[in-house]
DNA sequence: CTGAAAGCGCTTACAG
DNA sequence: CTGAAAGCGCTTACAG
């Protein structure tokens, strides 16, 4: 599987030592930053790495230290945007500690596919591994090596392994209780796939908020995470005029409930009040502008990076080990106070 | 940075060998799946592997072989639907022939920061690298080190190494001309970034196409990438009554736009006609439903997949080299024929 | 088809 | 503060 880089040859800690005038081992103290070197030593080292264009080999040194200084990200969909605003957070937290990032997507993450790439991940080429999303695949079936660092903010894997993501109960709690505090007299809710215990842990926290209020769950509709599936279930709701306001999964389901709404001539928010979840950046220019729980992906995903740094430290590893980030709750143009049906 | 993994320790070459008696050269073949192995001897190693558990050393492969079997991408932000969903194909391609994947993110790649970010990955830890988006970084700023494998989507780079990339010129002639064929009399355009050669290839694009016909291109109004700036250009456009088309840089600035031609009064598409590019998932569910050009970034990520490996066996490094991908006129609800203004 | 030897470029103790 | 020696776990020629 290729033939390897062609050209120069990469000069090597023996180049920089000859030309430096000093042991090999001097070099190796200087290119890790680290220890004791006098001013002078240290000087002379820098400029003979500048002149030779030196960069230590990272095969030698991870197989010496045991270390790669790689931190693996597993995601679903790296399309989707709340894994790909993880990811960035990751990304950028990583880098900004010295680490690279290696990405692995599976896309059907029931059991044998996750389990193989993150052995793969996991053969002695990474430090720690973040998960983003999991899919279907369970604590059991990633069959991770012991010892390994490893962060979540995958809500099935939260109590497994320490985690960092939104607080989804508080999120949905605001949304229910703005549109209750409306006026309507309930709420719809359009729900995520059946399979995503994210999206089961936003309709239980729906139903839940209701009854607090002594008000019996309308049945939920099934929807997904896509707009299309906010379109089906939004002709379906357009049909019964008693509902007035309904709490989405996420803001695709949202946005296209909101057009299958238009298009039944049901106006929003004047007959129907919606709002989603996620806080995309487009969300704000949809017509009319979205109401919607807004999380912070980038976050969790810096987050996830600080909790594998702190488990290579010698910190917690286990699942009670939880960074829970706030929502907000961003009010727009597609919520109103309730008002009879015309 | 780090103390390395605690734990078990991974069984090595050595302890396969003893257990399958034979040599570690014969595992080292086994393991490369390569070579001559009788079927018995290799049966009995795989065995092996599989009681111990073992899987190579992925450091000392590489220090060894040269070869990392891993691929570095550059992009700007993950965030962005264009990036992830190229990187989506990138990932998806290596996986399937064997390759890791290294992700950059380099915020605001004018010099410096690109340059070491390059640097850093290039230092022997990648067999290649694909460029999705290099911002402002040009081909010097880049100073890749010679003879790596490099493969680009970003329009500022083509014509310098090996490119995958949506035929943008194509795409943007079928929007303006399916505009020009609904009887309207001219196109607007909002432009992307003035700072993004993608964004100056579609506005040359869209004025070579008018003037094709005779018609003088009206003055672009300045826009970016979101649908902020789609919003705001959508505010100056609808003052307009003569504006009856409006082609946009992309689709979240035609999003913008349209929802500001709501807000002003003018209907999409009876008064205004607007087409997008890029074709978001979302586009589909806006209300209207999108006119836009798509582009297939998965396909594009997977293509320089097969540069880099094309590099990797001897195959063509310079710019001569080009992937173009066909793009897709996908007419939807916000484009309709001329009416005269009301 | 299989094996014994050398070495990839570093870092880790261990001296001084 | 600096250096000489050993070895991390593989693969690459080279034999047989």
């Amino acid at each position: 599987m290729g033939s390897g880089r062609t050209g120069r040859e990469a000069p090597s800690i023996a180049d920089v030592a000859r030309l430096a005038g000093v042991s090999e081992q001097t070099v190796s103290r200087v290119s890790r930053g680290s220890d004791k070197v006098r001013p002078a030593t240290r000087d002379q080292v820098l400029r003979a790495m500048k002149q030779l264009g030196y960069a230590p080999n990272r095969a030698a040194r991870a197989l010496r230290s045991g270390s790669f200084n790689v931190i693996g990200v597993l995601t679903q969909t790296i399309q989707r945007t709340g894994e790909s605003h993880t990811a960035s957070g990751v990304l950028d937290a990583a880098s900004r500690l010295g680490y690279s990032v290696t990405l692995v997507q599976v896309a059907h993450p029931e059991t044998d596919a996750v389990h193989e790439a993150v052995h793969q991940l996991s053969n002695q080429a990474i430090d720690g591994l973040i998960i983003v999303q999991s899919g279907r695949a369970t604590h059991t079936h990633l069959g991770l090596p012991a010892g390994l660092p490893v962060a979540s903010s995958d809500s099935a894997l939260v109590g497994y392994y320490p985690s960092a993501s939104a607080d989804q109960i508080q999120g949905v709690r605001d949304a229910v209780g703005h549109l209750l505090a409306l006026g309507h007299r309930t709420v719809h809710h359009v729900t995520g796939p059946h399979d995503s215990q994210s999206a089961m842990v936003r309709m239980a926290a729906w139903s839940r908020r209701l009854e607090e209020e002594g008000i019996a769950a309308p049945p939920p509709v099934s929807g997904g995470w896509e707009a299309g599936d906010g379109y089906r279930a939004g002709l379906e709701l357009a049909r019964d005029p008693e509902v007035s306001a309904v709490f989405c999964a996420n803001d695709e389901v949202a946005l296209g409930l909101i057009r299958a709404m238009h298009e039944s001539g049901r106006r929003v928010p004047q007959d129907v009040s919606v709002v989603g979840f996620d806080g995309l950046p487009l969300a704000e220019y949809a017509f009319p502008p979205l109401t919607t729980v807004r999380q912070d992906f980038h976050r969790a995903g810096s987050a996830m990076v600080d909790l594998i740094v702190e488990q290579l430290e010698g910190g917690p590893r286990d699942g009670s080990r939880r960074i829970v980030i706030p929502t907000e709750l961003v009010e727009r143009g597609s919520t109103a106070p309730y008002a009879l049906p015309r």
